[in-house]
DNA sequence: GCCGTTTTCGGCCCGACTGTTTTCAGTCG
């Protein structure tokens, strides 16, 4: 089993320990150390020692025992016990809201349900009211419950979800009385999918602002209505809060909600350490207020760096703000020009003129075409006949537009072999080519790695795209060991895309740090198709800032004659 | 189950809202 399996093996064990009402601290604890496995950079196989595992912190004797169990291909007999013990539909029941695994044990145990089907039929012949500490109310919301699960997916395209919370925020402040507001949770943090939409906010009348709020427009649904705190459920399936706190509250309020629940929780044992309590209403020493104007302030109490929302993972950034050591992650006007993008030659519906003057307007200074190659017949790529004329109109424009420089590409595919769809004669023409898996997803993993890896070979090869092929919420990865394909990029000194499309997001931000490690440079490639498109470049900016990359990592955010140095040595040195 | 610059035992982050209850457990974030 490979690392991501063994994480997934750990956190159902959580599940099932939770189902089996296990002690909440070793529910935990698992939890923790699938994610404190996830993060780190260890790569798992049968000859992984337990000195290693042991050496990740949250990974004790017990669970290191599993893993190499696991590595081994052996399920550990208490998973196995466990799984047989509880029924799979134990698990699904936990996706219905507001219905947790105290409750399902109960059903389960004194009524026998063990799966969906068979709680709606006991709501609906309402057997479920009446049971000791469950009511009328609570079996409607079962219902409801299920009917949501039947409808919408849990998880929403960063994208989308920003939009919608964008139009909220407005409408709460043109509404007046509002002295602060901030989008926060995931959404402040720019995760690529997310749950829900978090606002924290201040108001001089916050019945108003809950009234607003819970009667916008695009509410479908009111789930919670308090005085410091409302939840609603978008026309979209969004679930959204809203969070009112005192003036002199938001900064400690903002820092709370933003999260990540992990980064919050080392933050409070950090801060306990010192005597401080921590919670969304301030930090408190003895009881007394340590007051903070805003969330660089409540850092400096602990003598640390402020902590950019999207470091907020607990993954060392709390570490590395205590020794001062933060990366200076970059921002969207730190991208000079855009790569990888498509013109009329192939499947994009702008021609490279149109484009040309879209990324001036941008103030972008360079940019670099790559439509489609040949193989992509269902994106109209461009036959081996037709490439001189592809090459020619790139050589018009670049003429017609002498301040700006284009830097001429193509989007090659990678065949189910690991060539290149092109002759090298061909690839030998361009400044850069972009290599790329668009068919044959089905590979297993030892072949789909070789076959990339046999791709980033190819000595004319510049950029590997999309190095995972996923598409958010819509098709799993490909199969392939990220890590060998990152340590094979710095060896043939290949350079990886972060896609920036909202759908990609590929390479992922955990990926990240790894490259960066590798000393593997990164393009920020917005993949567009339309001049609509090179706007989700931002959507690149927010996975490298998660990321921890710097300018020095980021070839586009280089000025153009480094980058066309940094092309043609590639080109040269191969 | 994990962890330790007071600890190898005894802790483990904290609070709002709901619904079912008469003081609180469960769920969620």
């Amino acid at each position: 089993m490979d690392k991501k399996e063994i994480v997934s093996v750990l956190n159902k064990i959580s599940i099932l320990y939770e189902l089996k009402g296990e002690n909440f601290f070793k529910i935990r604890a698992y939890q923790a150390a699938a994610r404190a496995l996830e993060l780190s950079d260890i790569n798992i196989d049968s000859n992984t020692l337990e000195s290693e595992l042991i050496s990740i912190k949250g990974v004790g004797k017990s669970i290191a025992a599993q893993i190499i169990e696991l590595s081994k291909n052996e399920l550990p007999d208490l998973y196995k016990n466990l799984k047989s013990s509880i029924p799979a539909g134990l698990l699904e029941m936990l996706k219905i809201q507001k219905l947790g695994p105290k409750k399902i044990k109960f059903l389960y145990d004194e009524m026998g349900i063990s799966d969906i089907g068979q709680l709606e039929s006991a709501c609906i012949e309402n057997r479920i009211a009446g049971l000791p500490n469950f009511g009328k109310k609570t079996q409607d919301n079962i219902l409801h419950g299920i009917e949501l699960v039947k409808k919408f997916s849990e998880a929403f395209l960063y994208s989308i979800a920003a939009g919608q919370a964008e139009t909220i925020v407005e409408k709460l402040q043109s509404s007046g009385h509002i002295t602060h507001i901030s989008i926060a949770g995931s959404l402040r943090r720019k995760k690529g999918v997310v749950k829900d939409i978090d606002i924290v906010a201040c108001t001089q009348n916050p019945g108003d602002a809950m009234d607003i709020f819970t009667g916008l427009s695009q509410v479908s649904e009111i789930t919670a209505k308090g005085e410091t705190k409302s939840s609603v459920r978008l026309k979209s399936g969004i679930n959204a809060d809203l969070r009112i706190v005192e003036n002199f509250q938001y900064p400690y309020a903002l820092h709370h909600f933003t999260g990540s629940k992990e980064h919050n929780t080392a933050m409070r044992s950090l801060a306990k350490k010192s005597g401080i309590k921590m919670n969304e209403y301030g930090l408190f020493k003895n009881d007394k207020l340590i007051k903070c104007r805003d969330e660089k302030e409540i850092f400096s109490v602990f003598n640390m760096e402020y902590i950019e929302p999207e470091l907020r993972e607990n993954t060392g950034e709390i570490e590395a703000a205590a020794s001062r050591s933060l990366p200076g992650i970059i921002d969207d006007k730190d991208i000079l020009g855009l790569f990888h993008f498509h013109t009329d030659y192939s499947d994009g519906n702008m021609s490279l003129r149109q484009a040309t003057v879209r990324l001036i307007e941008m103030g972008f200074s360079y940019c670099g075409i790559s439509d489609h190659s040949k193989t992509a017949a269902y994106a109209g790529g461009i036959a081996d006949e037709k490439i001189a004329a592809y090459i020619e109109n790139t050589n018009i424009v670049k003429n017609e537009f002498k301040e700006f420089t284009i830097f001429s590409g193509i989007e090659s595919d990678i065949l189910a072999d690991g060539s290149l769809d092109y002759s090298d004669e061909i690839l030998s023409l361009f400044d850069f080519v972009i290599i790329a898996v668009h068919s044959s997803f089905n590979m297993n993993r030892k072949a789909m790695t070789e076959r990339i890896i046999k791709g980033m070979q190819n000595r004319f090869a510049t950029i590997l795209a999309h190095p995972t092929g996923r598409l958010l919420l819509a098709r799993d990865p490909y199969d392939v060991d990220i890590n060998e394909i990152i340590d094979a990029a710095s060896a043939y000194n290949v350079d990886i895309e972060i896609n920036a499309s909202p759908f990609r997001l590929d390479l992922d931000w955990q990926n990240c740090k790894y490259a960066k490690e590798k000393n593997v440079k990164i393009f920020i490639n917005p993949d567009a198709h339309s001049l609509e498109g090179f706007n989700d470049y931002r959507y690149g900016v927010n996975v490298a800032r998660k990321g921890w990359l710097e300018k020095t990592d980021i070839v586009n955010t280089w000025q153009a004659d480094k980058v066309a140095l940094h092309l043609s040595r590639k080109k040269q040195a191969k």
